[in-house]
DNA sequence: GTCAATACTTGTACTGCGTCCACTTTTATC
DNA sequence: GATAAAAGTGGACGCAGTACAAGTATTGAC
């Protein structure tokens, strides 16, 4: 029986340690809050050392809002559109489409934020690998010149896509935010001004 | 010689305190960085004692971010608008009127931002109080229903502003950022959809 | 199985932010 | 000048995050 190369037991205890971690972190936040859990607390929690916990996770914040393994892999899968399609069109269904990726954190994360004011003000946008992902790629596709305009589409989409996560109520179904982010981006993309 | 009620020796000495408190530490900030300036070296530079530091300001952000004393009076004047403008424009005046009225200090910190990358990373428009008012404003002028509409519109408009800022290069004319602002409002509030 | 290289875990010590609180000094009022 | 209110101070604390040395487990080669 060979055994298999690549997940051997290292690979197995490490993923088991970080989900380990993530969820009595999770467990621990919604029982008491994010703001009055310490790191020491969620190590506890987890049999493990507080050191570990930093091998794991760059800080705090990092428990909540990193990507699990792999799914990196996921969402890249997403920036594969035509060529010719419009910029915004294209970040339409980017940020819907990694929207519907990560429905499940995206609707825990939303609960949490209900008895810890600090995870509302996390920047998001500006730490998370995928919004670096994302950026990077707008680059890519913009021609020497345009840069002042791609920057803008793309801070006008994240802000709509911002408006429609921060008035969603987590009680309602996940499909009634999609809704109202792709009602959001419609709005935003078609202009907001003299309207109200 | 009836001393004067208002403004006396304690007010001025509250004042002095906190412009020298933010000077300091704005030096501070220009040699070394912001992230290799501790709130001990910002205190003991101005002779005051640490916990002296954080009666005048909240955190280390603070010095950066607080408005001056009477600040808040002069951008309160700037909410005086029609009561039949579009929000829109609305918002486009207040953006731009406040700019100009902090030319000097969003010079600075553009400045500063240069050796320290932590002041880029800080969630400005949650926190600062004049977009706690300015959505207050929007909120007042929003009609039942239409709140989403209006948090939209605000957001778009902070987007297009916050876009600006991020590519404004601060060794070009503050009037130059100006001229950029306005001209990425008047494409996002236009719409940005089918542009390229 | 032995063994050494490697990766992961742990304890410890440190810096710095932010809070709390008791205590002193300064300012305003009479 | 006595007194009360406001501001400044010093010390102790908890927690996040970093650095590093020492320990433990996994791996692959023999």
């Amino acid at each position: 029986m060979s055994g298999e190369r690549r997940s051997g037991l290292r690979e197995r205890k490490k993923l088991e340690a970080w989900y380990t971690l993530r969820a009595e972190a999770f467990r621990l936040f919604a029982e008491r809050g994010y703001e009055t859990v310490s790191v020491e607390d969620i190590a506890a929690a987890a049999n493990m050392s507080r050191s570990t916990f930093f091998n794991y996770f760059a800080s705090k914040d990092a428990v909540v809002l990193d990507p699990e393994p792999g799914e990196r892999d996921q969402w890249l899968t997403l920036f594969d559109r035509p060529a010719d399609e419009p910029l915004w069109d294209s970040l339409v269904e980017l940020l819907l489409g990694y929207a519907k990726q990560i429905s499940g954190h995206l609707t825990t994360v939303k609960q949490l934020e209900r008895h810890s004011p600090a995870l509302g003000e996390m920047a998001l946008a500006r730490t998370h690998p995928f919004y670096r992902d994302l950026r990077d790629w707008v680059d890519s596709r913009t021609k020497p010149g345009a840069e002042l305009e791609s920057a803008l589409v793309l801070n006008v989409a994240l802000a709509a896509a911002e408006t429609a996560y921060s008035r969603w109520e987590p009680t309602v179904d996940f499909a009634e935010f999609l809704r109202t982010a792709l009602e959001c981006l419609e709005r935003a993309g078609a202009g907001v001004a003299r309207r109200g």
